[in-house]
RNA sequence: GGCCCCAUCGUCUAAUGGCUAGGACACCGCUCUUUCAAGGCGGCGGCGGGGGUUCGAAUCCCCCUGGGGCCA
């Protein structure tokens, strides 16, 4: 048994960091600091036709951006291909493992089907070949998982399999156990897609002497078809969440209640808070689907917990790029306008869609508003006089609650209920038919551009 | 096809042999309110089926069914 606790992602950079990886990484990040291990990182990139300097970079960045943080510098399997080669060899001399070519692809109607023989002793050297590892066929190889508990293959539906390849890189097996016995894993932490893997690298650690890690395998993540989640699904990336709008903590959040559950009725569970309660065991093994509504609304809880300063950092570069908002006074500006709105947003650039108006009046008003509060035709003449009323207040008395005042003692004086005022100014203001309450949204607008727009309106209906 | 894994509301889940199976998202009401949200209150809705074990099974065992994964 291993005392330090270790464990890693091991992402091949083939593609982008998928949410389902990205949920692996996050098991054993949680797993790490909780036990006050270490999280490492290994780049699996044998596969050198597929795998790109970019992908790393991206994948790195996925997981950056959702706070999981490395131990040690990165591994990279490229850098060790003498290393397994030697390892195979040496398996080979053991008489653990033999040299091998394929047979003739045996074309059978339409399958093509590839079988193994054994190299002559008078082959090796000559030709390429490759080395397969010699599974005893009699037994039965187990381990006990840490989520699913005992799991048992027999050997004979095992069987030989390829180590390296004839072009001297070595297999996913290979590569896998040797690198993770040299990092000193302790806990393989991967998806349930690996269960099938488990027992040939388990006899690998046999065949080398060391002492296998323990492992746990994580249910899977699906789409609404409940099938393996991917792109045909919709985003998958996790940079694409970013992109959209959610925020790294939401889809923290909730990636790590997809599959695990603190065993409280909660759902809003702080990072620390989660590196306490964490517990591999408590892991479900049923496959879950990607609620998409569930992120949504989580991400609205976190923008709603948000400091409005931390907001306007992320929201800033969404007006600015629409060309809404651009010097300091628009952005302090923005500052008061993002408590009215982060009540009703889901993803960042809501804001955007639900404030526009704040920075532009080059707005239509809302058709099905205008039937609802401008076909009265006394709305003029009343939006007239509030217009009078609100320009003997002065910029700096320009406040919610004086506004408030203003508008409620016109509609006493005009005998109307004060929503007959409210939503036609709203309308005329903003173009829409909902959004803040107006007086607080009258206040961030500012007592010039109200009376501006007002005056935009006046024109029209005169 | 072979092997392996899995099975509680539509979805994410709690329950670890013992209260009317609890919570969250979504949906639907009511409430608050100038609208929309948010909030509060309430509703709808589930143990895949069949056998056992047990005084008692969502829970333990077996079979079936269904879903998924890996390999071919």
């Amino acid at each position: 048994m291993k005392e330090e606790v270790r464990v890693r992602f091991a992402p091949s950079p083939t593609g982008y960091l998928h949410v389902g990886g990205a949920r692996t990484a996050l098991y054993n990040w949680l797993f790490a600091r909780h036990e006050g291990g270490k999280f490492l990182l290994r780049i699996e990139d044998t596969d050198r036709e597929r795998s790109t300097p970019e992908m790393v970079d991206y994948i790195v960045e996925g997981l950056r951006w959702l706070g999981l943080n490395w131990d040690e510098e990165p591994i990279f399997q490229s850098h060790h291909l003498d290393v397994y080669r030697e390892h195979a060899e040496d398996l080979v001399a053991r008489g653990l493992a033999y040299y091998a070519k394929t047979l003739e692809e045996e074309v059978t109607g339409e399958r093509t089907r590839r079988e193994w023989v054994e190299a002559s002793p008078e082959e090796i050297g000559k030709v390429p070949l490759a080395i397969r590892f010699r599974v005893p066929v009699e037994d039965e190889t187990s381990y006990e998982d840490l989520i699913r508990g005992l799991i048992t293959f027999r050997n004979s539906e095992i069987g030989d399999f390829t180590i390296l390849r004839s072009d001297g890189t070595p297999t996913y097996q290979l590569a896998c156990v040797i690198d993770d016995h040299f990092m000193g894993i302790s806990h393989i932490i991967r998806g349930e897609d690996h269960i099938p893997n488990t027992p040939k690298q388990i006899l690998l650690y046999r065949a080398f002497g060391w002492e296998p890690p323990l492992f746990a395998h994580l249910p899977m993540i699906l789409g609404p078809d409940k099938k393996k989640l991917s792109k045909r699904h919709g985003a998958t990336a996790v940079l694409e969440y970013r992109d959209m709008g959610i925020l790294p903590e939401a889809l923290f959040n909730f990636l790590a209640l997809l599959g695990w559950s603190p065993g409280e009725d909660r759902e809003i569970v702080p990072k620390d808070e989660m590196i306490r309660l964490f517990d591999i065991r408590r892991v479900g093994k049923r496959s879950a689907v990607f609620d998409m509504n569930k992120l949504l609304w989580m991400n609205s809880v976190y923008i709603r917990m948000k400091a409005d300063e931390e907001l306007l950092e992320l929201v800033l570069s969404l007006f600015e790029e629409k060309g809404l908002v651009r010097g300091e006074a628009d952005r302090e500006k923005l500052l008061r306008v993002i408590p009215l709105l982060k009540e009703r947003v889901r993803v960042l650039p809501d804001f955007v869609e639900l404030g526009f108006y704040f920075f532009t009046n080059r707005f239509e008003y809302e058709e099905k508003g205008v039937r609802k509060y401008l076909g009265d035709p006394d709305v003029p003449q009343r939006l007239r006089l509030l217009r009078e009323k609100l320009s003997d207040v002065s910029e700096n008395e320009f406040r919610r609650e004086k506004i408030e005042e203003v508008l409620r003692a016109l509609a006493e004086e005009l005998g109307i209920k004060a929503a007959l005022l409210i939503h036609p100014t709203r309308l005329v203001l903003t173009g829409r038919t909902q959004g803040p309450g107006l007086f607080e949204l009258m206040e961030a607008l500012g007592r010039n551009e109200c009376l501006k727009r007002l005056d935009s309106y006046l024109k029209r209906a005169s």
